[in-house]
DNA sequence: GCCGAGGTTTTTTTT
DNA sequence: AAACCTCGGC
């Protein structure tokens, strides 16, 4: 079997630090210090979870309960009774900055010990085991890691062999099957029939193994192998399991909650030798479930491991009462829940802020000049942060933000490492490292241009196909023929010469110079300088500060790990910036002031999470309510808009069905003065459902939510506060009281509506007019106030006529 | 083999 | 509205 302890030696064990502690001669010192000067500070529900080190244990943790305290301090006290060496204890988190602050943590209480505690993401752990063992499952260990886009270009090939309809069987629905299916920890020899049924005619299951032959081809893993190949490789190799299960003394697993079924498995197994696994997690807060989660796992972790021990963190110490008693309404609509109840020593707060908009615009408008408001008030930037449902939400923000002059930072989004020229420049250090990544020959076997196009590669291709070989291998054979056209034949060989080169450079020179010496000779430098394109100035600074990069890393492998694994942007959180970031990205972190926009139906809940998961779909969408909510520690406003411009096409939605969810009594709703006049106090009793009513019994059906961007917008209209519309929608609308009184459920048709038939038309049929949003249009219908319009670039849509003027 | 025009699709969330 | 892709002409 391959020896667990000669990690030295282990060529792929590169990167920053990682030595393998047991290969140490000494044992590493542990500061251990008395355990009352780290555990004094906890409450006793905390303490419990902290003492309680044997056997299976499950902590749940609500949210702000001090989680990571309480797994750091546990890891602590492990190491400071001397109950296991430091390489004894696995921990294992979600994101690397869950991983990085955990260690930091550690070390502060019992000093560099720290450092030799298997700590890390599943992922960066399972891609350690699998370096050391990657001949078992038919790799070598200095196997690449593909990431999402390899992935999907590598399937597309396969399905483009298969001659699968990629119209009706894209590679990234694919992909999301197949990844599913490793989530599952399913190798492709366990898809059943069953299983792969009907999908692409029952094809998919031949596709899953041809996907999985080309990557141990490419000497390559993706994300999902990673785990399931340590499934494999266990359960192929007892002797090698046993080793593990002996060394790992102790687990200890964060955001439980979030473990797919691969994930469990493989804890199971590990944990079966000395059977101390501490799980840490909140039901609550289980939002990946699209991506495999099985919330499942948290729910039976008693039945899995029976005689375990439950301890529950309840006690908040983030948010002012009113926020947790905002979120606990939301939540306690799901079902299936563990249960748990928040509670605080705190302050109320302020009420919980619900305010509605007319589009997206103002939203981004109101929401900024809050945050110019709370920053005048003292509030840093960096304790503010609007979170969205989707990435693509932040745009209209940053651009309000961009205006005002406000610095903000886009947690999550385009990350270094995605861009172009970073991305090629990696693929170059890919071959380099590892001559059969043939995804990342391919990406710059002809960037820059050196005259090797599609003919040449299908060639390459063709044999690399009918030899079973990489395209680099079929590329060094097919340049000693004549197969090829001689222009084609010498550039090959040119840049065959060329990788020789730099691989030679790899092992005699630091990265930072195998990186120039690379882009220089491979002529990438050359063309971007040549570019006079805005962007080439760019690129060439980014690519300066890859080079730099590079510098913090001991050997190849160890960078491209990182970045595989690793691929975070490098922003120091000190900075004083607005966070921008999906609720999914806002996961772990708190602010003091939290804005949460977009709460509209279709919105938040998304739509698409609703249509393809149904109940347990919007269960999720409400957990990320949840788990929104809960990041404030003083303030959160919430905000609706009435239109939203969707690909380009107006649409008007209606408030989000979690606003309805929350305790009235706990919030505040409040609108712009004069805009739908709440500000004058005239909630009408009769709430949304008399405001419907109002509308069917006027006759009026603007029920077609796609199209009609008219009905909310109606609100402008004096007429219509006074009819109870928007401003309706307040508190009458809100759950009342203790919560026992439910208001209805929004409507999507008879949205509310009056028509004032009192005045005289202003417009007849027929009038060309203009709309401030939806540009010129002609009257095709008039109804008192309201007005049918065909727009020449809106579609048609009703509005009311004091919106519309007459060029 | 390169480039632009025109058409299509996009937006859920990510280790 | 913007990014992406495909196809046809050079």
């Amino acid at each position: 079997m391959a020896d667990l302890f000669s990690s030295r030696s282990d060529p792929a064990s590169g990167g920053p630090a990682h030595s393998d502690p047991a290969a140490l001669p000494a044992t590493p010192a542990i500061h251990a210090p008395r355990p009352d000067s780290y555990l004094s500070g906890l409450n006793p529900a905390q303490r419990e979870a902290v003492e309680a080190l044997d056997g299976p244990v499950l902590v749940l943790a609500g949210a702000g309960t001090g989680k990571t305290r309480v797994l750091t301090t546990r890891l602590a006290h492990l190491l400071a009774l001397g109950k296991a060496r430091p390489w004894n204890v696995l921990a294992v988190t979600f994101t690397n900055k869950a991983a990085r602050e955990m260690k930091e943590r550690v070390a502060r209480i019992v000093g560099p010990a720290a450092e030799q505690v298997w700590l890390g993401t599943f992922h960066a752990l399972a891609a350690r085991i699998l370096r050391r063992h990657a001949e078992v499952v038919g790799l070598r260990s200095n196997f690449t890691i593909l990431d999402a886009d390899d992935q999907v270009r590598l399937l597309k090939q396969v399905l483009q062999a298969e001659n699968i309809d990629d119209k009706r069987w894209p590679a990234r629905v694919v992909m999301g099957v197949i990844q599913r299916w490793k989530d599952r920890g399913l190798g492709p020899e366990k898809i059943t029939v069953a299983e792969a049924g009907d999908l692409a005619g029952g094809r998919l299951q031949d596709v899953y193994r041809q996907y999985q032959e080309r990557l141990t081809t490419q000497n390559a893993a993706d994300f999902g192998d990673l785990l399931l190949h340590n499934l494999t490789l266990f359960q192929t190799r007892p002797e090698i399991l046993k080793d593990y299960q002996e060394r790992f003394r102790y687990l200890l697993v964060d955001e439980y909650q979030d473990t797919n079924v691969c994930q469990y498995l493989w804890l199971r197994l590990l944990a079966q030798g000395h059977r101390n696994i501490c799980c840490v997690g909140d039901d609550d807060q289980s939002i990946y479930g699209w991506r495999g989660a099985e919330i499942g796992n948290i729910l039976k972790f008693e039945t899995d491991f029976p005689g375990a021990k439950v301890v529950r963190l309840e006690q908040n110490y983030r948010s002012t009462s009113r926020i947790l008693a905002a979120a606990s309404g939301v939540i306690a609509n799901n079902e299936g829940r563990l249960g748990k109840t928040l509670w605080t020593e705190g302050d109320h707060g302020d009420k919980v802020v619900v305010r509605g908009v007319w589009d997206g615009e103002e939203e981004a408008r109101v929401v900024c000049d809050r945050i110019e408001d709370h920053q005048r008030k003292g509030v840093p930037l960096n304790q503010m942060a609007v979170l969205v449902r989707a990435g693509f939400q932040t745009r209209e923000f940053e651009e309000r933000l961009i205006t005002l002059g406000v610095p903000y930072r886009v947690v999550g989004g385009a990350r270094f490492y995605e861009r172009k020229e970073v991305r090629d420049a990696v693929a170059y250090l890919r071959v380099i490292h590892q001559p059969d990544d043939d995804l990342a020959f391919e990406r710059i076997v002809n960037v820059p241009r050196r005259g090797i196009g599609d003919t040449t590669m299908r060639a390459v291709h063709g044999y690399a196909r009918t030899q079973g070989l990489s395209l680099t291998r079929s590329v060094d054979e097919l340049v000693q023929t004549d197969e090829l056209p001689a222009a084609a034949r010498r550039n090959l060989k040119a840049l065959m010469e060329a990788f020789g080169r730099w691989r030679e450079a790899a092992r005699t020179e630091t990265l930072p110079d195998l990186a120039r010496m690379m882009l220089d000779e491979s002529g990438y430098t050359g063309s971007l300088q040549k570019d006079r394109s805005p962007e080439a100035p760019g690129r060439l600074e980014n690519l300066k500060e890859l080079v730099t990069a590079l510098d913090e890393y001991e050997t190849l492998g160890g960078f491209l790990e990182h970045i595989s694994l690793v691929m975070e942007n490098a922003d120091d959180p000190a900075e004083a910036k607005v966070s921008l970031m999906t609720l999914h990205a806002a996961k772990g972190l708190e602010f003091d002031v939290v804005f949460l926009p977009g709460w509209e139906e279709g919105m938040f809940p998304n739509q698409r999470a609703l249509d393809e998961n149904g109940a347990a779909g919007l269960e999720e969408e409400r957990r990320l309510a949840y788990v929104g909510l809960t990041r404030a520690r003083k303030s959160v406003e919430i905000v609706f808009a009435a239109n939203r411009r969707v690909h380009g096409l107006w649409q008007s939605a209606i408030p989000s069905r979690f606003v309805s969810e929350l305790p009235g009594e706990h919030v505040e709703v409040v609108s712009e003065a004069g805009l739908y006049g709440a500000t004058g106090g005239s909630y009408g009793g009769g709430g949304y459902g008399s405001a419907a009513q109002a509308g069917r019994r006027d006759g009026l059906s603007f029920g077609d939510r796609e199209d009609d961007a008219g009905s909310f917008g109606a609100a402008r209209s004096s007429r219509w506060e006074s009819a109870g519309g928007v401003a309706g929608r307040g508190p009458g609308y809100l759950r009342r009281g203790g919560g026992s009184i439910r208001s209805r459920p929004p409507v999507i048709d008879g949205e509310g509506y009056t028509v004032d038939r009192s005045k005289p038309a202003r417009h007849a049929v027929g009038d060309r007019v203009f709309h401030q949003k939806f540009g010129m249009g002609t009257v095709q219908a008039v109804d008192g106030d309201k007005l049918e319009i065909a727009f020449d670039h809106a579609g048609v849509k009703k509005v009311v006529d004091t919106f519309v003027s007459t060029p």
